[in-house]
DNA sequence: GGTCTTCATGCAAGTCGGTTGCATGAATTA
DNA sequence: TAATTCATGCAACCGACTTGCATGAAGACC
């Protein structure tokens, strides 16, 4: 959330040429008010009856191509969505955070930006973005 | 592959406690050829008519646990192998080597470790490995 | 407000990777 | 060679992901 410049979630969504839906808006209050990035069947658990589980797929999508918000695979490579820095936009991610996952209970936390360290890639090869995975045990499951 | 002190096949499954058979001769095989970490589909692409789904499951996951082979998530999540180095030990994978994933092909590739950056995680937290992924394409896609 | 266009949703169905149980067969051991 | 232990094949299943199509709602325009 961006202190200076409130923008109300219906102008988030209008912003990125999303239409303003009541799924849309319970999926994305969701996803700012939790801490963590979720994957789909955790946004069908905390929210039952919002929706069908295509219409969840297609939200989450949505956001991501919009630049809402960014996946992230967790340890068994199920995506997971969390709510992007005001500074990201649609497809362009350059903002290289880390991400920790808890091989416990398989949550995914968004760890503030790193510099990398310069990696010589082979001959040929074009880089265009870096991740940083940090694995082990989470605070509740330390 | 150690050029001091080479050792056969054979030799290396058993090393491992694992019994030799025909199955696990030829995906070990293939994945030493191959530049790159390969998928069960990949196994199942270039072996067919090797060995039933479930065998080359359990022959990939056998590698893993025994230390033979690591496993390494593509972009979409799939698990693919790739050899260890010798340096490997059954369940300890230790060396952090950076991994390649090519956006378009989906390949995999292992490169040479790297000394990842001091990330300070969140009060709580353990940490017990950090994986670094850079995204891009490969030579072939460039 | 009413109409129209465009997009979001729900339902059905299907794909794919991953996984388990159990019976059979092969590799190793004695 | 016989006994034991492990590897394999088959069937079946699960969960995440995905598409097509018909319906309904959101936004735009008058």
């Amino acid at each position: 959330m961006n202190y200076f410049c409130p923008m109300s979630n219906d102008q988030l969504l209008r912003s990125r040429g999303l239409r303003v839906t009541n799924t849309r808006k319970a999926v994305l209050q969701l996803l700012q008010g939790s801490g963590k990035a979720l994957s789909q069947a955790d946004v069908e658990r905390s929210l039952p009856e919002l929706a069908d589980r295509v219409t969840l797929f297609r939200v989450l999508q949505a956001f991501e191509e919009s630049g809402l918000a960014h996946r992230v695979q967790d340890a068994h490579g199920v995506s997971r969505f969390a709510v992007c820095a005001d500074t990201c936009s649609g497809g362009h991610h350059h903002d290289v955070h880390a991400h920790f996952r808890c091989l416990v209970c398989g949550d995914v936390y968004c760890l503030d930006p790193v510099a990398l360290p310069k990696v010589s890639i082979p001959k040929g090869f074009k880089l265009k973005e870096s991740q940083l995975h940090l694995e082990g045990s989470c605070s509740a499951c330390s």
